[in-house]
DNA sequence: GCAAAGTGTGAGAGCGCTTCCACTAGACGC
DNA sequence: GCGTCTAGTGGAAGCGCTCTCACACTTTGC
């Protein structure tokens, strides 16, 4: 800093420097180093032989402040308690995100909202462009999360339909509601006359969007839709759920729930009961992301195809970073897809 | 761009415009915003209003450009495979850095390397300050990526003893040979005379530690160490190693194992040998970060404190980036912790 | 009372890069 | 032959910020 420029710490070269050793311009090394338009042969190889010999790595500040992209998308993952990251959908998801960008020079940052002050914290760093884009796995109720980010005109797109402005922002979804109808399908055609559901918690669409598809097809089969009963998504609460379920309607036949986890709880309850699944109860679970193969029986299900909707997300986002879109918000739903096993 | 400067994307405001609304200069704005070193009480207060009616946020990459930091550090995982995410390994460690980091401003870039040329890409986003450090999670060999590390005076943290540059390079372990050290002694107090070992691939610093252990141990007790078999840290692994490990000492009454999941897997051909566990072979494994608990029977393991462990690595690393450490190699090593289950 | 030290401030010089613009050659049509 | 393109180039203007430095103005010490 003071008097001599090269101090001990070996100073990265400049963009100055290649230009320097190839003998041109600034400018021209520049246009040499990000895609060489408009650049002869001759200054083309003397930019790279000068940035190989010096090993010259571009200033991401500099160029960042200049282009105003930073070439890398934050995963936003709002109110994440400690097993998030256990969590095989999350884990998918990163899995999906990872493979598209690793083709694209984009870097991933993590965003981790703890509840409260640090959601703020969030807004913060996504609003100056510290990233290009955001894709956000929501899969909780997002606090008008999603209404900010629309707000703030940076590239988004979300990961499961969002609980606000579904409307004005780009996500990518299962048809849930097509794959709970799917699954209830299921249990009809295999005779089941009773048929109730443990859906998901009323705060998150997924699990809105489920108890919809079983009430469309209870109707269309014309069956009563009464037998309802909420779980939390975990075992725990599929277990409670399925106590409390066929404590009111002793007489159900069949069961859809809206995860694999609560059915896991589910099919304990009804070992302990003494029935026989699937032939005193027949029983349709939600996700495939593991525990389904492991249960006793292995569970019918509906599955969530996570990686694959990351990474149409994933792509998507990049779509929106690169101006490729009309600008309107998109969506993209994907069917889901359903997996016979032994519980119905 | 084209003509009127204030387009219809609202251009956040910049230092300039803060400075014109709170009617003092750049400079002070700049002070007032920093932390308010040598700022009278009268402009911090007017800096502040200015910056809250305005809305105004720093620029990552001009404030970046010129203090040469960029409040983010980079989790590196060189040579991912698919399962890294699901692995509760890697879950535990990003657990124990997003919780240091969320006290401290700084994000976290996820850097995955798979094998091969991205590794030099891995290595040019380190190279040139796109992060303020590295934490390296070098569950597996690491090609000389510690070596190169080492190299670019990035500040540089590995998870784990790396293979090579253990003595350049700080790092935080877990006492692996003091861990297998007493699972061996388990061994030896219960009685068994015979006690053979599946170790971990031999390209692992961690399994190769291990195996010191239970050697060390051995030798302790006065025992022969000569049954040994390498498996590769999975379950299929570890079946296969067992039943090589039995079919040439089908004397044993005790084996060390050096993870879980082969324990695991060990415990499958003890299983189908007829043996009973522990009362004819006793087993203990190592990790204790999930599988113990669901063997059958639950395991004797060492646990590995991954959350504290990358707690302490991150803390490690943020002390380096703040310049705090006395700039040579640090290490942190940490006692394992014996856990009683009922394989032995 | 006056030198010495401390406090608050603004001007301005960059940080390393991209990109607009003006300019020179050579290629081309007529 | 002359205007008209086009390709290739370098000068120079920033991008938005921090921080040194010089300067004015207080406070302090003796």
């Amino acid at each position: 800093m003071n008097g001599t420029r090269r101090d001990t710490t070996s100073t990265s070269p400049t963009l100055d420097e290649v230009a320097r050793v190839a003998g041109v311009s600034r400018a021209t090394a520049s246009r040499a180093i990000n895609g060489g338009q408009r650049v002869s042969p001759r200054a083309q190889s003397s930019v790279d032989a000068a940035v190989r010999s010096l090993g010259y790595v571009p200033n991401p500040a500099a160029r960042s402040l200049v282009t105003r992209r930073t070439d890398s998308i934050a995963v936003v993952v709002p109110e994440p308690d400690d097993r998030v990251f256990s969590d095989p959908f999350f884990a998918g998801t990163l899995r999906g995100v990872t493979r598209v960008l690793s083709d694209s020079d984009m870097q991933l940052v993590l965003l981790l909202a703890r509840p409260g002050a640090s959601t703020a914290r969030t807004l913060r760093y996504l609003t100056n462009r510290h990233v290009d884009g955001a894709l956000v796995v929501s899969h909780h109720r997002d606090d008008g999360l999603a209404d900010q980010l629309a707000r703030l005109d940076l590239p988004c797109v979300f990961g499961g339909r969002p609980w606000s402005a579904g409307d004005r922002v780009a996500y990518v979804d299962v048809d849930n509601t097509a794959g709970e109808r799917m699954a209830t399908e299921v249990l009809v055609e295999r005779g089941c006359r009773r048929i109730g559901t443990i859906a998901g918690p009323t705060d998150m669409t997924a699990a809105e969007d489920r108890l919809d598809g079983w009430r469309q097809a209870m109707s269309a089969a014309g069956l009563a839709d009464d037998a309802v009963v909420h779980g939390d998504f975990t075992e725990a609460g599929g277990q409670r759920a399925a106590e409390e379920l066929f404590a009111r309607h002793p007489d159900l036949d069949g069961i859809v729930v809206a995860s694999d986890l609560m059915a896991s709880g589910a099919l304990k309850v009804l070992s302990a009961l003494g029935r026989r699944v699937p032939d005193d109860v027949a029983v349709v679970g939600y996700d495939d992301l593991g525990v389904a193969e492991r249960t006793t029986p292995p569970l019918t299900t509906v599955r969530q195809p996570v990686e694959e909707m990351a990474e149409r997300a994933t792509r998507l986002l990049l779509e929106q970073v690169d101006g490729r879109t009309g600008g309107h918000a998109m969506r993209v739903i994907i069917p889901p897809l359903l997996v016979r096993r032994d519980s119905a």
